[in-house]
Formats: structure tokens, sequence, C-alpha cells
DNA sequence: CCTACCGATCGGTAGG
DNA sequence: CCTACCGATCGGTAGG
């Protein structure tokens, strides 16, 4: 029967996935072989290139994958109906948890990108800005007047480097786990939004320096 | 003379760590050829070798030498007497600017480091920790009492992924300048350390699960 | 005529 | 400071 044999392909499919995404996450793409992804996954390299294409797919699949999952789990936290404070504190929890699940997709995802053709990496980078706006969005809705088109992107990206940062030191086996360390990520952002002030514009700063040079 | 000769092998040697560190920074390690690095120098592959010898001390000398600068400029900072909130203010606006005058050199460091050998790396991992923990004492000056030995840490690397994270995102022809984001940086930090409790220890979510257990 | 899968090797290019 | 090369390994595919 036809159907059982094409489930079989798609879920080793999905193993060799893992099994790419986990090598490309260690040791980078160039620096990944694809007799390396065949290895880990117990084939030969011809039974590998019965599954997937070429490298460059894996890479492709791996990326876009995750990116979109990511997507999708912004409108799942939109669709709840919460508050700003509230639906700021549910993304980041949630994609603390998504990095945790898939953080190899995440490594990937994070080093990898630049190895995509332009077409494909602006595919990828157009949803990364989409999921970014939607938590712009949210922080400007938290913290409305403040410098609404200026620092809300900016402010949007430190958090993620917050988030994004954190699966290059975080050990799942340390005193803290995912789970305890989003509220905290949240809490040390939400506390911080207060604090911030809007800079004076690069223009502003050069007139201040050049009036200053006149009265010397 | 050969003095006037060796001026010029210093020279030429930190050209080509420059260019290096622009390839390696761009393309990662294993996807930079040592002949992409003599074309970017204008020079052919065998003279690229007279000055250095091999790929992998490139690496090792850019990760070695940007570190070692880090930790240079974290005593400076220390030896200037400040509180410690102008001390972590000063320590976050110094790191930003040396981020961005070798933004290269922090590319390869923040991606490629997993490339050295396990001793090399260690020792670089090493500076890097005393760079991390010298900026959680100041934290745990700032903000003294609040779990000092279990947040301290996390909190650092909080920091760092937000100025880390910066450099790949940061476009230097945007609105904001880094010397205007630094600040920026600080005060959402230091505004949110007293927002951050303390989250219950992985080990009390633990009882309090298998007691809510027993209550079944 | 299909798929699943092997050992061996293709044309090019890597670091040296 | 060049051309000319090496042992090995790259991504990908041949025949069977």
């Amino acid at each position: 029967m036809a159907r059982a044999r094409s489930e079989d392909f798609e879920l080793n499919r999905d193993g060799i996935k893992r099994a790419a995404a986990a090598l490309f996450a260690r040791q980078g793409f160039p620096g990944t072989s694809m007799a390396d992804i065949a290895r880990a996954c117990g084939i030969s390299k011809p039974l590998l290139y019965h599954y997937v294409d070429d490298k460059y797919q894996l890479l492709l699949e791996i990326a876009v994958g995750h990116v979109s999952r990511l997507e999708a789990l912004v409108g799942e936290v939109q669709a709840q109906g919460l508050n700003p404070t509230e639906q700021l504190r549910r993304l980041v929890a949630r994609f603390v948890q998504e990095y945790a699940e898939a953080s190899d997709d995440h490594g990937v995802l994070t080093q990898d990108v630049r190895f995509l053709s332009d077409a494909d990496r602006n595919h990828v980078l157009d949803i990364e800005r989409k999921i970014v706006a939607a938590f712009a969005r949210t922080i400007a809705a938290v913290r409305p007047g403040l410098g609404a088109d200026t620092l809300q992107q900016p402010l949007a990206m430190l958090l993620f480097g917050m988030i994004n940062w954190m699966f290059t030191w975080f050990r799942p086996d340390g005193r803290l786990s995912q789970e305890q360390m989003a509220p905290v990520v949240t809490d040390l952002f939400l506390g911080g939004l207060d604090a911030v002030r809007l800079p004076r514009s690069a223009e502003t700063v050069q007139e201040l320096v050049a009036s200053a040079g006149t009265h010397r």
C-alpha cells in the first residue's frame, strides 16, 4: 500500500531534518558535511539523498519551519484577547518555551540564515520582521507616548536580545529553569520600560555640538 | 635592516587579521577559505602563509585579542572608583563602544569560538567568565540582597544579551547611534532591576507539585 | 517499472 | 613571491 510507505518517508525525513538541525547548530552549515548527517542518522549518503534533494534544502526547511512556527505562536497569543502587559508576558513565555523545545532550530535560525540565497533569506527575514513588529506594537501599547516610532523597534530588539542570547548560555540542568527565567526577563523589561528616556536625535546632538563650538 | 622588515611584517599581519575577521564574521570560520583571505588582502595564498602559520591561528588570535581587550576595559572602568550605578553605566557604554569599533572581532567571538580546541576555547571562556563575574558583582552592588547568588549571574547574562544581540540588528546609519543606544540599555536594565523577583527554586516548585498531589 | 538501498567513485576544491 | 602541485575530503551521483 502506497500510503504506509509515504508515512515512513515523511517520518524518516523529519528525523533527518532534526539530525541536520542538531549538526548545523553545533558545527555551522558550512562546517557540516552530508556525510556527517548521514552518519548521525545511521544511513548511507545515497540513502540520505533519497530523502532530501541537497544540503541547502535542509537548511531552508529548518529555517522556514522554525520561523513559521514562531509566527503562528504570535497569532495564537494575539487571539487570546489579553491586555498589553499580559500579552507581552505571554509572548515572552511562549517564545522561551518554543526556543527551549526547538533549540537546534533556534540555533540554526540565529547562526545560519546568512547562508541562504538572497531570495530565501529575505523570505525568512520578512517573517522575522512581522514577529518583531507584533512585539513592538505590544510594547507601544504597554507604554504609549514615549517615542513610539523611534524606540519601540529598538526596545523590541533589546527584548529579543535577552531571550535569543539566553540559549547561548542557558543550561537546562542549572539552578533556574526556562519557566523561571521567562518571568524574570519580562519583569526586568516591563519594569525598565518606565525608566527609558527618548534620547536626543543624532541631528539634535550634532546641532548642540555645533552651537557649543560657536561659544568658544 | 631587519627591523624595518619586521615592522612591515607586523603591520601586514594586522591587516591580514582584520581581513580574516571580516570574512569569518560574514561567512563563518568553516565557510571561509584561506584563498578568500588572500584575495581580500590582494596577495597570493603562499604569501599569506608567509605571515600566518595556518587558518586556526588566525581564529585564535582574533578571539583572544578581542576578549583580552574587553578584560582590560573592565579593569580600566573599575579603576575609576565610581559608585555601582555609574560603574555599570560606564561598563555598558564602553562595551557598546568597543563592540562597535571591533564589530568583526565581536562577530567572530560570538560565532566561531566553538571551532577552537577545548584548551583554547576554555582559555577564552575563562576570560569571558571573569568579565561576566565583574558585571555580576557590580549588579549585586547596585541592588544588594535580592537573590545575590541565584540571580546576579543570569541578570548579567540578560544584560549581555541585549548588548551582544545589538550587533546582529544595529545599523550605524539608522536613526539611533550606539552612543544613544547604550544609555537606553542601561536605563532599561537599572529601571527593571527593582521589578525582578526571585523565582521559587526548582526544588521548591517540585515540592509544591508533590504536596499538591497528596491533597487530591 | 517502481522503491529502496549499497559500494564505489564522479568532478571540483579545501587547507597546506 | 609566483605557479604548480599534494593528500583528503567536499557535495552529489554513477551502475547494479
